[in-house]
DNA sequence: GTTATGTTTGTTAGTATTCACTAACGGATA
DNA sequence: TATCCGTTAGTGAATACTAACAAACATAAC
């Protein structure tokens, strides 16, 4: 699991909920304490700091990224690869729709120096592997060869969020899941050799 | 042009930049009125409200988007008419990287209800466009048939969104316009029949 | 042509509210 | 006895916004 306790988990995972359902200004430390019902000076005795609480949501969404991209099975066609990736996040999304407001934290952190390098090194570690693994591909033979892996890769990665940030705009008003489907089919066609 | 006074036109523009350098939060009439170089209570003299305020950012963008459209030729080939939008898109931030902070701004104002309606309007708007755009080129052949115009708009405008996004984010670090023409080629390629 | 009047656009000084955070204290538990 | 983990009460700074007033200037009356 994680280094936290338990009412820090807590603080993080009301901190998530409140960051989607009021934008990152909605998260303030009265909110949180509310959520959780206790007073504003007990977060400081779980968190230093406001700052604090941000960074961990940082360390907690990277965690459960690297968590989910290690069960994908490696000797799958690099379509089913990129197809299981998609949809593990899909059905994370599903399950705790408050996690897709985080998925546009590099814009809502970027402001913040503080909490902007760590987003920033978790973006690239991801889309590099994704790149990574369709090199695999069309080294493979699975994947068309004349379009570079990276611009696959700002395909797949920017339908997908496009898609999920439609979702959250839409107030979760469609199924993600078939429309994720769908996007999946096409980009499938777009990359066969 | 528009129905603003040039003072109205002027406060429009620095806080652009300012939710630009600082995100929304950044948005204060504080930081309007030492922008402009008045004080804050006659900020209020042009705008009843902070929200008044928003509301003009938004019905700019709005405007500015509509002229741009307007101006593609409709005779071209859909390909060409694509990247014409894109790269038209991607001249304007160019220009004025701050515009960059606005086309994310569905998430930044997604929690204000009261701003979150014309930017869906906005958006819908756009992408029913491209649509049409791609159908029209699918009914004369140009564009390729087994996909449905819907999920290639969703890949032509999540990428270039995800490009612009990373330039923002990687404070605007690397040639935009470079990267953008590598992916409409990938695009042409991917959108050939 | 001068004077009176109204409008526009700014000022200073202030409001109430919210923010992150702190000091001091107390009960429960090891 | 010491350590958690909570409380009440408060801090100073920042927030959007207002009240009251003043200078500049255009319009219109005399």
């Amino acid at each position: 699991m994680n280094n936290y306790t338990e009412r820090q988990n807590q603080i993080i995972q009301e901190s998530i909920q409140l960051i989607a359902e009021k934008g990152i200004q909605g998260l303030t430390i009265k909110n949180i304490s509310n959520a959780i019902g206790i007073t504003e000076p007990a977060i400081y005795r779980h968190f230093d700091s406001k700052n604090e609480i941000i960074l961990a949501i940082i360390s907690t969404m990277k965690e459960s990224t690297n968590k989910e991209l290690s069960q994908i099975d490696d000797n799958n066609p690099t379509i089913e690869k990129i197809k299981k990736m998609i949809q593990g996040h899909t059905n994370r999304f599903i399950k705790n729709p408050s996690l897709t407001a985080i998925i546009f934290s590099e814009e809502i952190f970027n402001n913040n120096s503080i909490l902007a390098k760590p987003i920033r090194i978790m973006m690239k570690l991801n889309q590099n592997k994704l790149i990574a693994m369709i090199e695999k591909g069309q080294a493979s033979g699975d994947v068309r060869v004349d379009i570079k892996a990276e611009q696959i890769s700002l395909m797949v990665i920017g339908s997908f969020r496009f898609l999920v940030s439609k979702w959250h705009i839409m107030n979760f008003d469609f199924d993600l899941k078939k429309d994720v489907n769908e996007m999946l089919d096409a980009i499938e066609k777009v990359l066969k050799v």
